[in-house]
Parts: C-alpha cells; structure tokens; sequence
DNA sequence: TGGCAGTGATACCCGGCCGGTATCGATAGC
DNA sequence: GCTATCGATACCGGCCGGGTATCACTGCCA
C-alpha cells in the first residue's frame, strides 16, 4: 500500500463522493475511481459500496480509513520530527486555560535539569493530542478521559474528581452533590470534533474554556470539569462535585517511539512529582 | 513521504551499505541512491554520511529509521486487519508457558459474553506485542516492563513482584531474599532481540521458556521473573524474592483505533477482573 | 607510492504507471 | 421518459522509477 493510495482513499472515504474528493485532491475523477479500484483489488475486499447515487463505506472500508488516517498522521509527524531533529527548543502542548501550577511547577523543574533545553509552550483550545500525532509537538499534558490517548506513551501525574459548574442562578446551584444523572441535562455545552465540526445534539457549541464560561455565566451551558478550573472560576459561578463521575486523570503523553533525550527528561522530572524513585 | 521511500530508507539504514540493502530489495543500486537522495532532498536534512569505504546514520536518519519502522509495520498491519475485517475468530497472543490460571479465567469469562468470537491463541515464544503491530493478533496480554507498549492501548490487570529463579544447586540458592545487585551475575540468560540477533555480553542465549528452564537446571544459567512463573516450576529449581526488582505489570493490550466490538468486550471483561465498575 | 578492489554517484535509456480528456451507463427526480 | 448527476471505462501522453554502463573516491597492500 502506498501512501498515495491511503491519502485517495481517505478522501474518498470522507467525502463520499468521487468528484469532491478529486476536486480537493488536485486530480481528476477517473484516475482516483481506478486507483481506489486497484487498492480493493489487491486487498482482495470492497471497500466502498457505490452506485451511481450514493457512495458508502464497507466494514473493511471504516477499518481502513481508521488505519489510513494514523498512518497519515504518523508520516507527517515522522517528516516534521526527522526535519527538526535539531530544533533547539522542546515543544510541549498542554490546554490553554489549564491548571497553569502543575505546569509552571514542571516547567521549573525541568530547568533546573542539567542539559534542559528551552521549552516552548504550544496552548490548545482543544484536542491538544493532536500536535503530538502530527509532530508539531514532542511532549503534551493530557486528560483522560477527555483527551485520547491513542497510539501515544503515557505516564500518569495527578488524578482528580469531576464538579459541575453553573452559573449561581442555576436551579441546581444549591445542591451539595450531583450525580451524573442529574446534570444530563440540555444546557451541557459540546465541543468540537478535530475536524471542527459539531456532533448533532442541544447545548451551546462552545470551543474554548473562555467562551464556556461566558456561556455558563449567561446561564446558557453548564459543563462538567476536573477539580483544577475552581482555581480560575469567575465571580457567579459554582462548581458542585459531581460524585459518580469519572476520575479525571492528567498524564503526560509523547509519541511512541521518541528518541529524544529532552522528552525522557521531562517525563522523568513530571513523574518525580509523585514517586520519587523511577523504574 | 511515499512507503516506497520508506522502504528504501529502512532498508539502507539497517544493512549501512548501499549494495546489500538494494540486493535486498530486489533492485540495483543506483535507483536505491537516487531514491535516498530525492528523500533527503526533500526533507532538507542528510539522513546518511557516506564516503565510499562506511554509510553512518545521522542524528536525523536515526529518528526517522525509528519512525519509519513503525509506520511500515502499522501499513502492514492496517492490510491485514482490513483484509481480515469478517475474520470470525479473534486472535490474542499471549506468551508461551505463562501463566496460563489468567488465560483460561480471561477466555471463559468472555466465551461466557453474549455474542463472543471464537478466540484464537497466538502463543509467543518471546516479544509478543510485535504480533499486534504488524496485524496478525488483536489483542494480546503483555508483561511491563519486560513487553514493549509503545504505540499500544494498555489497561493493566495485575501486578506482581519478581522472584530469582535458580537450581537449587546455586550458591544462592538458599538465600531468604536477594537484591538486584546480588543476581547481576554473568549466568543472567540473554534474551534475542525481535530480528532475533542476540546482543553481545555474558549468559547463555535462550529463545523460550522451555530452553531457560533447561538452562536453569543444568545451573548454566539464571533468570529473574514474575511470581507465575512458581507455579510450573521444574523439580531442582528455587524460586527466590528479589526485593528491589520492578514490579511486572501484566497487562492487555491492543492496537489504537482498533473498531472490533469483540476485542472491546474482551477488555472489558479482562479489567473487570479488577474493578467491577467500569467507566 | 601506484595499482587494485570495493563502493556510492552519475549518465542515459526504456517501459510502465499516473493523470489527463472524452464518453458511456446507471439511477433518481420531475 | 427526459434530464441531470455521478461513477466507470477507454484511450492517450508524459513522467518517473528501474535498468546498464561507467565514473570518482577511498582504503589496502605490495
């Protein structure tokens, strides 16, 4: 299997339709219809089932495009990683908004190191795996469940338990606790999928924490969060445990097979924090 | 960055010699230099120092052998698991001669699920997760830090300590404990590397279970290992705590993304083991 | 020190494959 | 049943990947 033919089928497969998936590949129609073609054909199965109404995935076609899209992803990072082999500075990916301690705390502490290398912060809004899949970062501070961590090496920090946060004027501000029952409500606000798409569903499209807690202030959204976000929440706003929520766990994540030094440093420092001794 | 290249690349980097990883290859020399050459191009960066008499990896060849082993062998994997979408069996390796009271508990467990696969065992002698990455298994029960799980999703079942296995004809045999320090002997047995090629140093080669028992008996050799491992012990061997040896997490793993209902179950069964609950 | 063996790079040619245009065949909507 | 839409097919041309022949450099040895 070339990469060519991944990066055709995963347009097709995302498209669902040959002409737009040319059109945003460059090429025509007809090589892509016969690329696609011989792809199945040498794999001996069907990928796609098409009529000349509608295109749809086969179960071998949803395996693949699962597969193509990683290994799309692992190329480029492969040619971003291998091109900065000698970037001067470590590049660590952590959610903009976060708990700045646990980070300021590690940034520190990897100072001190001998040999540390500069690091530079990259802040996402969301979905802060993703630069590490594509190379554009070395190291990133993730939080399962939230976070995936598929495909990546990890090694946990902190754990902590789940609070609803409302805005004070919310009917259920005055609990004590919730279950998760009671906050399955139609103001929880949704995030964006990687693709900047929103799934189907009621509640706010948000796609910061900035403007989530806009939201929540206006009474439009409530949302449920680890522990950490107290720290930082605006005046008017309540954070109520939720006790039968999953534990959130903050780990730090690097790609699989990473030979920097630097990156085994810093995993190092960040996992001192908890066990002193490090097998 | 086109799997051809990569190819080209891997090949090159492991013989270190233009003509034998073009012999390899099953092409001529010159288009494998050209080949290099354009990927270097491309990249902006030299991957290779060569002068006619020696070919050396740079800092950046180095990365991207690493990261080029590891997309071939998801491209490999990806053909097989989509070619064997409707494969009605699931395949779990698992290592020869271990523990088999967790096997025969994780497999009833889940024959006992509604709409459970028939399971096929891949039994290992040694490096079990490579069964995983290249696609022949989709699901496997690894030890850390003995098994590599880099790139894998884990979800650990059990953790045990590490106990010095020796003929009770050892000098140390008759010890109540031992420490790391006291079993960093030169009877260790060595254990080959996944291209099976051993590294150099002291201690018999062994390449299963079976073999480093024998070994073992014979006083030529020993090794230390999880607490199972007591159970199927040979007659003449003893079994010793090592108090300071890293704990063995056994743990089950598969491959990220992996879209199987069957091997979601598998894990859900195998953690729930553990934790009755999961989230 | 000069010849020689070994090795990677270069020059050049050929054939296959990738991508293009033109067109067909099938299907759904009106 | 006409038409618009969409994927498949047929066919052609250029590029690129692979081949052979040869060059250029290095280390070894007499």
């Amino acid at each position: 299997m070339e990469t060519r033919e991944l990066r055709y089928f995963v347009a097709v497969a995302e498209e669902l339709h040959f002409g737009r998936a040319a059109d945003r590949l460059g090429i025509a129609q007809p090589p892509l219809s016969r690329t696609i073609a011989q792809l199945e054909h040498r794999l001996g199965i069907a990928l796609l089932t098409r009529t000349s109404r509608k295109v749809a995935l086969t179960e071998a076609g949803a395996v693949l495009l699962a597969e193509a899209r990683a290994i799309l992803g692992a190329i480029t990072a492969a040619e971003r990683r291998t091109r900065h082999v000698d970037r001067p500075a470590l590049v660590l990916a952590a959610k903009a908004g976060g708990s700045s301690e646990l980070l300021a705390k590690l940034l520190d502490a990897y100072a001190a190191e001998p040999g540390a290398l500069a690091v530079e912060l990259l802040l996402c809004k969301a979905h802060t795996w993703l630069p590490l899949l594509d190379g554009r970062a070395d190291v990133a501070i993730l939080h399962e469940p939230y976070d995936s961590t598929a495909g990546l090496d990890v090694e946990p920090l902190h754990t902590e338990s789940q609070f609803a946060i409302m805005s004070s004027s919310h009917p259920l501000a005055g609990a004590r606790q919730l279950r998760m029952a009671d906050v399955d409500l139609p103001e929880l606000a949704r995030w964006p999928e990687p693709d900047g798409s929103y799934l189907d569903g009621p509640g706010v499209e948000v796609h910061d924490l900035t403007q989530l807690f806009q939201m929540i202030s206006l009474g439009r959204a409530i949302a449920v969060m680890p522990e950490v976000v107290r720290a930082g929440l605006l005046e008017g706003l309540v954070a109520i445990p939720v006790v039968d929520a999953p534990k959130v766990t903050t780990v730090i994540a690097w790609p699989p097979h990473s030979r920097s030094r630097a990156v085994a440093d810093l995993v190092r420092v960040a996992t001192g924090f908890n066990s002193p001794v490090h097998g």
